[in-house]
RNA sequence: GGCCCGGUAGUUCAGUUGGUUAGAACGCUAGCCUGUCACGCUAGAGGUCGUCGGUUCGAGCCCGAUCCGGGUCGCCA
């Protein structure tokens, strides 16, 4: 084993070119392979800049050359040397024209044989990664999205720090407010039996800074939700958080435009044209089926409900009679793809997400065939397939379905997995506005009018006046900014008058008491002069894993939770003393 | 909690109709090799086929249970 003793580091491995050529250096980094020619030695060193490759020859310096041959996967060297030209060049790396023949030679630190290879695109499994984690973020791929999630978090700190705002942290312990996503709880130990939470969003927080008069408060903050996983869902997550004094929403939206213009830009050189464009949940409904629609492809939808209402084909008729709607979208040149079969296994996943079922046409060589032609009346089908704007080579898939909104987003959904069977989807970054939510959504389980975005949020202007009378028709100042099918953004204005907001809660079936108990601070904070404000909270790891063309969230977190909510290298959750139970007046009832 | 997919060498995988000693590639070890860069050549080590039980003359393969992993739905204001 050796040390530096004294050794300084020149550059970074990947920072030398053929320029340096005669220059006596030093550098530092891990065996990424080594190439023995017998008495000529190769060894490919790498840092988080790149690859140098150092060379080694018998007849010059045994001892050094022996020392290199001794070398494994991974140990750890420090190399002094001469940068040379190389006799045979390579352009696979930015280094490859040049390498350090070697003078000195130390090795730092052995490795064992690591349990996968230290490559690009590993294949290995999750479990095997996550667990030797800091040996899979050496994997350059790896090592690359963590860097970019740095350079996204310094642009956008420069961004926001230009514009004025302010960055405050906001408490990682806060009050528990059981609404929405489930908490997680941090038992108290000076009062026993009682809990703070982790914040969901510094949401309360970032307001009452507002109220505090610092009028723009930006945090890369980091949230929490005790839901389960998915692979763009971690219990832990970030977001750039922000709000503004004194705006509406024309105000955040143009300064959020002008951060996505920039990122992305300086992240990863991509052009966004701004304004970006804006549609109306409505609009985004009709014509996408959901609110975070994917617009790198058209196929948008269209409503077949005038057409079919007397059609002949009962299941069309019922559905409209019954306050439904007959929605639908035509696949262009899909006959191909869209296969009965295929159509068969989109029944079945549209019935999985609730949808009665899916009726179909195939325009193919033979004609026109349908899962309901033989029921309509005299030149319906004509009427359908214009409507449709069909042509030979198409398919189109219809629902019908009692509920509008169940009949759109599963339609929305179909148009994506149709999208993807096709090949059809853009490439590029697709960014968009939704705006004017609704305010209310109808819980069917409780059968209550709850809150879409958050009790917070205000309301148009103009949906005042019917806020008690007309509850499905108010919409609300709220707005999420999408990428590419994916919500990364979400925000609002904020209710600032405290009467409005007791309305509200009324509204939402929240007593006084109850509203009070909960956010009390809050209300109490706007008896006291609150500026107007809004903001939004824009979640990170999506924004990267998006630039990135990403997987997983999992690739764009250093440390990320398995699906299980675990962690497999250091296998948290784990139990803990009796003792440190003691203390928090805890016993654990299994 | 429901549904779908998976678990075979350190890693990624193949393994036919149930049939001899379970294979390949990479990695690893050793030897040879003076311009490699996915170096090459030669040899070698390495396996409780997730686990338990069953069917069978015989199970990696069939059946049942179970554990683990991934995806998805529920859930995620």
């Amino acid at each position: 084993m050796e040390f530096l003793a004294g050794m300084k580091r020149t550059d970074y491995c990947g920072n030398f070119r053929a320029c340096d050529a005669g220059k006596e250096i030093t550098v530092f980094g891990w065996v990424q392979r080594t190439r023995n020619l017998g008495s000529l030695i190769f060894i490919d060193l790498r840092d988080r800049t790149g690859v140098i490759q150092l060379a080694f020859d018998e007849t010059t310096d045994k001892e050094v050359f022996d020392k290199a041959a001794a070398a494994r996967s991974e140990y750890v060297l420090a190399a002094k040397g001469t940068v040379r030209e190389r006799s045979a060049k390579t352009d696979k790396i930015p280094t490859g024209d040049i390498e350090v023949f070697v003078t000195e030679l130390r090795i730092l630190a052995k490795s064992e044989t690591p349990p996968f290879e230290i490559v690009p695109n590993s294949n290995t499994a999750e479990t095997t990664r996550l667990k030797y984690r800091y040996l899979d973020l050496r994997r350059p791929d790896l090592q690359g999205n963590i860097l970019m999630r740095n350079k996204v978090a310094k642009i956008t700190r420069d961004y926001f720090y230009d514009n004025g705002f302010i960055e405050i942290e906001t408490p990682i312990l806060m009050k528990s407010t059981p609404e929405g996503a489930r908490d997680f709880l941090v038992p108290s130990r000076l009062h026993n039996g009682e809990f703070y939470a982790l914040p969901q969003s510094p949401q309360l927080y970032k307001q009452l800074s507002m109220v505090a008069g610092f009028d723009r408060y930006i945090q890369i903050a980091r949230c929490f939700r005790d839901e389960d996983l998915r692979a763009d869902r971690q219990p832990e997550f970030t977001q750039i958080d922000l709000e503004m004094s004194f705006v509406d929403v024309d105000d955040v939206l143009e300064l959020i435009e002008g951060f996505m213009k920039k990122l992305f830009k300086e992240a990863i050189g991509v052009d966004i044209e701004t304004p970006l464009p804006r549609l109306k949940y409505k609009d985004a409904m009709d014509r996408y089926g959901s609110d975070k629609p994917d617009t790198r492809f058209a196929m948008e939808l269209f409503d077949l409900s005038e057409i079919v209402k007397d059609c002949g084909f009962s299941v069309f008729e019922g559905a409209i009679a019954n306050g439904g709607t007959v929605r639908a979208f035509t696949a262009k040149n899909a006959v191909a793809t869209l296969t009965r079969k295929e159509i068969d296994k989109l029944t079945e996943h549209a019935k999985g997400i609730g949808a009665k079922g899916l009726a179909w046409i195939r325009w193919t060589d033979d004609g026109v065939a349908s899962s309901f032609g033989k029921f309509l009346g005299e030149g319906k089908m004509d009427e359908i397939l214009s409507a449709a704007g069909a042509e030979k080579g198409d398919v189109v898939l219809i629902i019908a379905d009692t509920k509008k909104t169940l009949a759109l987003t599963t339609l929305g959904t179909l148009r994506c997995e149709v999208a993807k069977k096709l090949d059809i989807i853009g490439k590029g970054y697709n960014l968009l506005w939704i705006v004017e939510f609704p305010f209310f959504d109808w819980d069917e389980e409780t059968q209550t009018w709850v809150a879409m975005h958050h009790p917070f949020t205000a309301p148009l202007d103009e949906c005042l006046p019917y806020l008690e009378s007309d509850k499905g028709a108010v919409r609300a100042k709220a707005y999420d900014l999408v990428l590419n099918g994916i919500e990364l953004s979400s925000g609002s204005i904020r209710i600032t008058n405290p009467e409005l907001q007791s309305r509200i809660f009324s509204l939402l079936g929240l007593s006084e008491e109850e509203a009070q108990a909960k956010f009390g601070y809050l209300l109490d904070a706007f008896r006291f002069g609150p500026p107007p404000h809004g903001g939004m909270g824009i979640g990170l790891d999506r924004l990267v894993m998006q630039m990135l063309g990403a997987e997983s969230l999992r690739d764009v977190i250093a440390y990320p939770k398995l699906k299980d909510a675990t962690e497999a290298m250091t296998e948290c959750p784990s139990p803990v003393d009796d003792d440190q139970l003691k203390l928090l007046g805890l016993s654990i009832n299994k």
